[in-house]
DNA sequence: GACTTCACTCTTTTT
DNA sequence: GAGTGAAGTC
């Protein structure tokens, strides 16, 4: 055990060591959160204050829950089988599938994840004849969300005005579909447990009993309906509570938008009667340049619980910040400055590129690309999110409970077999008159079109029966086949990327049915009719079946349920290419958690990062600035911010302002290296950018219009420059018309707004630094 | 019914 | 720019 304490400072020693109460450990970046989390696990378990069944670990991503197990299989001799250790959403699928009869869901109930959803919510406004101008589906969408996010059935929504009285009326028809259709979308996962618990006494007192310790991750990303769910469980009140053991870090709320209230950390201060709260403030990442900028940009926000990080690690590098003339300039920088750190001795894998938005990897993608650069990108399009391993999910889904519309329509004419709107439309008005699934409707569609959907229905079920006692790998390999899916590919031109994803589908249900312990040889459909005779089922209080603790995933669930809810679940992660040291790019949000030795903070721009959308909501750009904070203590020892003048962006050009978070860094800690060019578009200057880069291509053109325009104006001002207007402020010159004593330009001062002025009579200063 | 083309919208982050 | 949905053509 003096093995397991050792090395942990004095904070993380006296947090690991906590009596068996409640407690609030506020980590801050890169302070040994997940260290002290393991450890204490460990330690419960290793002094026998618990044995694993009375832990339960959750987590927000299956990547922070693997790694904890992966920690704490190496930290003790026992097995972390019996331990709960997993997101809020698997380990809520895994009780729910435990409990089926109770929630009153089928066995084979499927996971919706956001795609489904909206397409279900498009479908359930159509067959309603809801105008969807006024109800648009991604709104709908969104207001069920949230109102599962915060526990409440449309019964208990409160509705102000009748467009939301529709959509609550909605809401209602929403979840009475999805029960017909045995699916749960994301939040119902929760909601449901939720209630479950709720409801049933003698279960709920049978996992309060259980689950000694509850020891949740990222607590600050909770919503309130999780957090709920963690009371429940936790047996707030109760005589036998157990000690939720809360780890979090309020300057690192960054999911707000989908629900997390960072009101919970105090909340539970308040409620728990927390009297352990833990400060862990020693940071053994970053270099003191990029602490010192982290601490100083989020002071700038108001509501904090207070914490600032501290290292013992000198000054180091300082932050180097670069002004592109363009999103492909602002690229190629990135290249240059990437070569000459892996020069240094960098690994590529150790360099990441950062951005706030999907959209914009595109561009550095491309360079890398073009530089013969080896990357990953990470988040985007993830594999089981590609359209042919969906379709193949599709008919996996199909057979395992064939009254998943979603599904359903998805494969029924894909490939094509002569299906066609017409007859979807006569078997949905059969499904809608009778209330039952699409596929219950085939029956009752007569005529022509009934006999390819008589078919369609025999291909499924032969396609059942005959994979009926094979494992899961084989399974999905004749469905590869029988689908036609593999023949379908195989003659388009660009089909050869699909038919090598839809292969791999096979190694990912090896690979699964080996990591979730099922038997190698295992019937995909066989496992939970089994479980009775297993003998693991205990009966206690009202006749309410309870699984012991430590039945695995493989006796609740076949291994085809489970394998398609690990698809719903865990999206995998876009096939990482494994062993290739490659350049990381991902979003700030997925880089939460991880560290590297050099980041690279790109598109620091008004509009961008803060993005514009935050603007408008309640303490949004407070979000946006902890989402700044999260990127810039992702780096240990060199961190990089760009901007640039000019980005293509939804097909076109904007100039924006350079983010208002570089106002917020300290200057000392800071480097600006851009090259201070005023018009590099001028023949005559040679600027120390590399003309080059406008030889070819769109931006050619682009950047020779732009000089046109410029040029135009004689010499002085051009688009894209910052300048100063002394009651407007500081903003970017986005066009200029006219010329000569009539030129005009149009100038975005940001908070002041967007203006045209009258370049021979405003006075205007050149932002320089 | 299948397939192509065109116009249109919506562009943040994700379990 | 991409993805969607509607309309047009075979």
């Amino acid at each position: 055990m003096q093995n397991l304490l050792h090395n942990l400072n004095p904070e993380q020693l006296a947090a690991v060591t906590l009596p068996p109460q409640s407690a609030l450990i506020l980590a801050g970046a890169g302070s040994g959160k997940t260290r002290v989390l393991t450890t204490r696990i460990a330690w419960l378990i290793q002094t026998g204050q618990v044995s694993p069944a009375g832990i339960m670990a959750v987590t927000f991503t299956n990547k922070a829950a693997k790694e904890m197990t992966t920690r704490l299989s190496a930290m003790l001799p026992v097995s972390t089988r019996g331990m709960w250790i997993g997101t809020f959403h698997g380990l809520c699928n895994r009780f729910l599938r435990t409990h089926y009869r109770d929630c009153a869901l089928p066995q084979t109930f499927q996971i919706l994840d956001s795609q489904d959803q909206l397409s279900m919510i498009k479908r359930l406004l159509k067959a309603n004849n809801v105008d969807d101008e006024k109800y648009p589906a991604k709104n709908l969408m969104y207001f069920i969300n949230n109102a599962k996010d915060q526990g409440l059935r449309a019964n208990r929504v409160e509705a102000h005005d009748p467009i939301e009285r529709k959509m609550v009326e909605l809401y209602d028809l929403y979840d009475n579909q999805c029960q017909r259709e045995g699916v749960v979308d994301f939040a119902e996962l929760l909601l449901r447990a939720y209630e479950l618990l709720q409801r049933n006494q003698p279960l709920r007192e049978h996992y309060q009993a259980r689950f000694k310790h509850i020891l949740v991750d990222e607590f600050q990303d909770t919503n309130d309906l999780q957090y709920n769910l963690l009371k429940l469980l936790a047996g707030q009140g109760q005589q036998v509570a157990g000690a939720l053991f809360a780890v979090g870090d309020d300057d690192q709320s960054i999911y707000a938008f989908r629900g997390a209230n960072v009101g919970n950390m105090s909340a539970f201060e308040r409620e728990f009667r927390v009297e352990n709260l833990i400060k862990l403030e020693q940071n053994y990442r970053s270099h003191g340049h990029i602490l010192d900028s982290a601490n100083h940009l989020i002071a700038n926000n108001s509501k904090r619980l207070g914490k600032n990080l501290r290292t013992d690690a000198g000054h180091g590098e300082p932050v180097r910040i670069y002004e592109a003339s363009s999103d492909l300039e602002e690229a190629q920088w990135i290249i240059e400055e990437a070569k000459s750190l892996m020069l240094e001795g960098a690994l590529r894998s150790e360099i990441a590129i950062l951005y706030r938005s999907n959209a914009q990897s595109r561009v550095i993608e491309h360079a890398l690309f073009a530089a013969g650069l080896p990357y990953t990108v990470y988040g985007g399009q993830r594999y089981f999110q590609r359209a042919e391993v969906k379709h193949a999910i599709a008919y996996l889904q199909l057979m395992d409970n064939p009254h998943n519309d979603s599904a359903f329509l998805r494969v029924v004419n894909f490939p094509t077999r002569g299906i066609g709107m017409r007859s979807i439309e006569a078997l949905q008005a059969a499904a809608g008159q009778y209330g039952i699934s699409l596929y219950a409707a085939v029956p009752y569609v007569a005529g022509k079109s009934g006999s390819s959907l008589n078919s369609f229905v025999k291909l499924v079920e032969g396609a059942r029966f005959e994979t009926g006692q094979l494992a899961l790998p084989e399974m999905v390999r004749v469905v590869l086949e029988a689908s036609g899916l593999l023949q379908h590919y195989q003659n388009e031109k660009e089909g050869a990327d699909r038919i090598e994803n839809l292969e791999q589908m096979v190694n990912a249900a090896t690979q699964f049915v080996q990591e979730e312990g099922f038997g190698q040889g295992a019937p995909a459909y066989l496992g939970p009719k089994t479980y009775a005779s297993v003998g693991e089922m205990l009966v206690e209080g009202d006749g309410v079946e309870i699984i012991d603790a430590d039945t695995p995933l493989n006796v609740v669930m076949s291994p085809l349920s489970a394998f398609l809810s690990h698809a719903s679940l865990e999206a995998g992660d876009a096939q990482a290419q494994a062993g290739q040291d490659a350049l990381q790019l991902m979003t700030v949000h997925s880089a939460k958690g991880l560290e590297f030795d050099a980041v690279f903070i790109t598109g620091l721009e008004e509009g961008l990062f803060p993005h514009e959308s935050s603007s408008r909501e309640m303490d949004g750009v407070d979000e946006e600035r902890r989402l700044m904070y999260v990127a810039i203590t992702r780096a240990r020892k060199r961190l990089y911010m760009s901007f640039t003048q000019s980005r293509m962006l939804h097909g076109q050009t904007r100039y924006n302002m350079k983010s208002r978070f570089f106002d917020e860094l300290p200057e000392e800690a800071l480097k600006w290296i851009s090259p201070r060019v005023q018009s590099h578009w001028f023949g005559n200057k040679k600027s120390s950018w590399d003309d080059a880069k406008f030889t070819g291509g769109s931006d050619n053109k682009i950047a020779q219009q732009i000089a046109q325009k410029a040029a135009s104006n004689g010499p002085g001002w051009r688009i894209g420059e910052s300048v100063a207007h002394a009651k407007f402020g500081e903003g970017v010159i986005v066009n200029i018309e006219g010329g000569g004593s009539n030129a005009r330009a149009q100038i975005n001062f940001g908070k002041a707004g967007m203006k045209v002025l009258d370049l021979s009579v405003a006075k205007l200063d050149r932002v320089g630094r």
